[in-house]
RNA sequence: GGAGGGAUGCCCGAGUGGCCAAAGGGAGCAGACUGUAAAUCUGCCGGCGAUGCCUUCAAAGGUUCAAAUCCUUUUCCCUCCA
């Protein structure tokens, strides 16, 4: 493909690139000599759990795959057996091998939905930090100054506000840096909250005589609420472990103005149908609830596969257009011996769904008028209700649970 | 090493002896309206078969009829001095 096409393809829904320049001549000199770019990813072994917002240096990756450049994975298990740089949760957990190589298997079966594996390249970065002695140690920090360390941003906010840092915490840059200068990398992908680490990779590159690498630094991607960045701890994730019809249920509920970003981010619509869809909706000619179906539906198709997709609609209309029920729902056990003459005080009943966590949160639901059985409605407390096999109990829109009386 | 300030529910934050399961805000949940969007309005937001009872205001003890509030010790954090 020629230059100035694949520059294009790179630059979608790029936060910031450093530089483009650079990067051109990257591919120029790379097509002259007829070799694949190398273009870095570093991971971080401790959440394995890959969701949506990943995915979107993931993509990233696939472009570059796609283009025929090759892409190394670097699990950073070396850093990930040391603890934790962000200064805030401190107390993170040191890593076992054992847990590393765990993680670093289910990350692959997780990305590898979205790379090709057979134009990836894994590596772990002990292989090489873990090999240094104080020496080398000595040397590879004896490139970096104090104060160019504290130009960034969390450690010069904690300088100023007196805080610790650590001094090993300086080293975290310094390690991801001298990663690139391990695997000789051309391009390092990254969120825009790697942009210090990334910058020392170029600096640490120079001074080991090596061609800086150029940056790509992708958006962080907002989770389901719309403002905070997609995160499991937040709850505000799409999993790509989800099943589909939570996948698409999800991407139905996030506010319309994240639409055409999930699109550039998550999907591969081409950059000229992104643009009509903008304009269409802008101008009221697409329903924002049309096209947040189409992004439901090829997100779903992505990670698994058409049909997915299309019983996954079908279920969403189901459920929340015409109030019906779920195909399958989590289904919970009653013994019999907890009932009396077949009956159960409604509030226990509810409670013991598991859609609630107390017996307290259950009356409440009840007294808001949420709860329904059977697909009936029942608001008061003191009640008994019969409980029979296969009964539906519904919380709200979204939460059921089917009862099997045993 | 010395002097002072602080720790309150998921988060922020009021509360300086009873009226405190603890103001207010945010988040969250539910109801109405909708397109499981946004905005808005309403309610809920520790546990308990519940007009009451139980466990909560960093931890442990103590004073008191009564403690988030007073005292002692401990832990952690911050500010200033060295």
């Amino acid at each position: 493909m020629k230059i100035e096409e694949q520059l294009k393809v790179i630059n979608r829904g790029v936060a910031e690139l450093i530089s483009e320049e650079e990067l051109k001549k990257k591919l120029e000199k790379a097509a002259e000599e007829d070799r694949p770019l190398r273009v870095k990813l570093g991971l971080d072994p401790s959440a394995p759990d890959i969701h949506l917002g990943h995915t979107v240096v993931l993509q990233k990756l696939k472009q570059f795959q796609d283009l025929g450049h090759q892409v190394i994975l670097l699990i950073g298990d070396f850093t990930g057996r040391i603890g934790d740089p962000t200064g805030k949760s401190k107390t993170r957990p040191q890593l076992t091998e054992e847990q590393i190589k765990e993680n670093a298997k289910t990350y692959q079966e997780q990305i590898f939905k979205v790379l090709d594996p057979d134009k990836t390249e894994l590596v772990f970065n002990s292989e090489w930090l873990g090999e240094m002695d104080f020496t080398d140690v000595i040397n590879l920090s004896a490139n970096y100054t104090v104060a160019r360390m504290l130009e960034r941003e969390d450690f010069s906010q904690r300088y100023k506000n007196n805080q610790a840092i650590s001094i090993h915490e300086f080293f975290y840059p310094l390690m991801q840096g001298y990663d690139s200068v391990a695997i000789e990398a051309d391009v390092e992908l990254g969120g825009t909250d790697q942009k210090f680490n990334l910058l020392v990779g170029r600096d640490l590159q120079k001074e080991y005589g090596q061609d800086p690498q150029v940056i790509v630094m992708m958006p962080i991607l907002e989770g389901l609420d719309g403002v905070k960045k997609m995160s499991k701890s937040l709850g505000n994730y799409i999993g790509i472990n989800d099943k589909p019809s939570d996948m698409y249920g999800k991407v139905m509920s996030i506010p319309d103005k994240l639409l055409i970003r999930y699109f550039e981010l998550l999907t591969d619509i081409s950059l000229e149908e992104l643009k009509d869809l903008k304009s269409g909706i802008n101008n009221g000619e697409v329903h924002p609830m049309e096209a947040k179906k189409r992004l439901a539906k090829t997100i779903v198709i992505k990670y698994y596969d058409e049909a997915a997709a299309k019983e996954a609609a079908k279920e969403f209309e189901r459920v929340f257009k015409e109030g019906k029920l779920p195909d399958d729902m989590p289904e919970v056990e009653i013994k019999s011996d907890a009932l009396e003459d077949g009956e159960m005080w409604i509030v226990k009943l509810v409670a013991a769904t598991g859609l609630v966590d107390s017996n307290s949160q259950a009356r409440r639901m009840i007294k808001q008028g949420a709860v329904k059985i059977d697909d009936e409605k029942y608001d008061k407390i003191n009640l008994d209700v019969e409980v029979k096999d296969g009964m539906i109990v519904r919380i709200g829109k979204r939460r059921f649970a089917k009862i099997v009386l045993n």
